[in-house]
DNA sequence: CTGTTAGCGCTTTCAT
DNA sequence: ATGAAAGCGCTAACAG
């Protein structure tokens, strides 16, 4: 592999001019800057990231840690970050946790041994390990989709969310509303749509039926086994024996809960209305077209980058801002 | 930031000995090893992984290349990769061209720059100037889904998949079968799909309606315009006036076709049958499921991992091993 | 405008 | 069993 050594000589200057002329700094002369341009050429040298990084103190990557790619909310934050960041001449190092909750903290060992310059950390949990583990880290990062103390994130406004989307639901006359929620510890998904479902509930003084408040898995088929399990509870508390509508805190659970629907002959919206959360692609296709929560993923990966750029050019630790996201209620046909 | 040498200090040995503990290597005497592993511990020291890399010329790290992570193929193959790699000790490094062809060319210089150990590229296409400058790299490299000259490869087999869905097809009794394709620049998806259908059709001395085969872009709303093409069409040639049929080379295509004619009220599939590729996960909650093709895209990672890792040990350059993965019709009411 | 020197953090002979 | 010394490929003072 040929190295700036090599050219140095084949060009007759010295290193230090081979890395001005790299570089674009200081002083070349025109002549000098051709010869030097010429071997490089000649010999297609292409300089060593890593070996500049030892002396500049810079990777230039940033590290992604996610829970699986597999989803469009990753791949879409994914995209975004990319964008952002390759205009910088960063690249990203992905860490992939497929979904296993102890490999986030493995990760940021990972991470920290190659001295990536920043990380971003699309989170599905802040239990106190990881948060600690975060902080002691020292190395600017910027947690998406879940918010914790003194960490940098970017949101979504899952509580606004899920109350906007509710109370679009009371307001076509439904009061009989089942839930499928996924477990709290997932503070954004689980907790805050939860409790954004329940305050607008309660501001129109309307009585939820626990019983029609399930917690699934994230996965289309526990949507339709939530689903078959809310259809089997009789309407306690409700006038009614059946809800009139669901809430699925993913468009994936609402397409489950569908599908069980259709099965049982129940018709979508007339019987049963229904709406999810993330505006996934197939959405708008599906039959009827299904009610659901963008929530601009690809702008958060954009927006957590920038965060971090700021975050890298000012030195301090200090300063922990967070931005919340702004979501967009898209209206179809199921509710 | 603590290195090798504070250690060293702290622990009153030489750098030599602090590097044999942190590798395993050489002889270190028991009390020694804790002591150092002490000082370790206690000021959380972590070895900068660049440093290492620029002694041993590794950088344990893989370049991966693709034209978009928005897809489950895409994501799949991405996860496949991840899995097996990780295992090695090695991370991804992401290199997303959002679809832009000359990205990838781009991209494989920057790779170099990073001194990845190799590379994997998820490709669209296998244009002259691509295949060029691959060779020119000098960096292992496996391409999946396209297969070149000289250039290892895993892809999967389009073409008996194509005959074999086609031959389902008409074992059922269709004849009137419509195609929409890809442009053939992309010579698996493009060209051997197409390719497939066309010699199982004229191996059943089946004439085709060239009115009936298109050629659409990659997405959703593509599939329903052309659709919406083709039943435009008379049949000139068929003794039919309209297909009973429909092979679309996606599953993303199928649906959009899918939908203009449920929008016709044309009935999937009493009216016309129809079939994907891809096996992506909403297929099989499609009303009717959708008959699909299941390429194994997580195990397609994994194969061109392992090829990868054969390459980089075996010293040479030599040798384009090239595997092709088997795939799996999913048969299911839409046909 | 150009070169000399030193050093980033690590591994690897080669001695001892 | 341990250490000294050299060097990986690059950049950054500092001189001149």
């Amino acid at each position: 592999m040929v190295t700036i050594k090599n050219i140095a000589e084949m060009a007759k200057v010295s290193r230090t001019t081979v890395s001005r002329v790299l570089n674009n700094s200081g002083y070349v002369s025109e002549d000098v800057r051709k010869r030097v341009e010429k071997v490089i050429e000649e010999t297609g040298y292409i300089p060593s990231h890593y070996a500049k990084s030892l002396r500049t103190k810079k990777t230039k990557i940033v590290g992604v840690i996610l829970p699986t790619i597999q989803t469009e909310t990753s791949s879409r934050i994914v995209t975004g970050i990319g964008k952002e960041i390759s205009q910088h001449g960063y690249e990203i190092l992905l860490a992939n946790t497929n979904l296993n909750q102890e490999k986030e903290i493995e990760y940021l060992e990972l991470l920290k041994e190659r001295r990536v310059d920043g990380i971003i950390l699309i989170a599905t949990n802040t239990e106190p390990a990881l948060v600690e583990k975060i902080k002691e880290m020292n190395i600017p990062l910027v947690m998406i989709g879940q918010e914790a103390n003194g960490i940098m994130s970017v949101t979504f406004d899952d509580y606004h969310a899920a109350r906007e989307l509710t109370r679009t639901f009371i307001k076509k006359g439904h009061e009989d509303i089942a839930f499928i929620g996924v477990d709290e510890t997932d503070r954004a998904v689980g907790y805050r749509r939860k409790k954004g479902f329940l305050d607008e509930m309660a501001a129109h003084e309307i009585n939820v039926n626990e019983e029609w408040i399930q917690k699934a898995i994230f996965d289309i088929d526990s949507g339709y086994d939530t689903m078959e399990k809310i259809l089997s509870k009789t309407g306690a508390i409700s006038k009614r024996s059946a809800p009139t509508a669901v809430i699925a805190v993913t468009d994936r659970l609402a397409i489950g809960a569908i599908n069980y629907m259709k099965k049982q002959g129940i018709r979508i919206p007339e019987d049963v209305a229904i709406a999810g959360f993330g505006a996934s692609e197939i959405t708008r296709y599906l039959d009827p077209p299904l009610t659901t929560v963008d929530y601009h993923n690809e702008k958060a990966g954009e927006e957590a980058a920038r965060q971090l750029f700021n975050r890298m050019q000012a030195q301090t630790q200090e300063g922990t801002e967070k931005v919340v996201l702004n979501y967009r209620l898209v209206l179809r046909k199921s509710l």
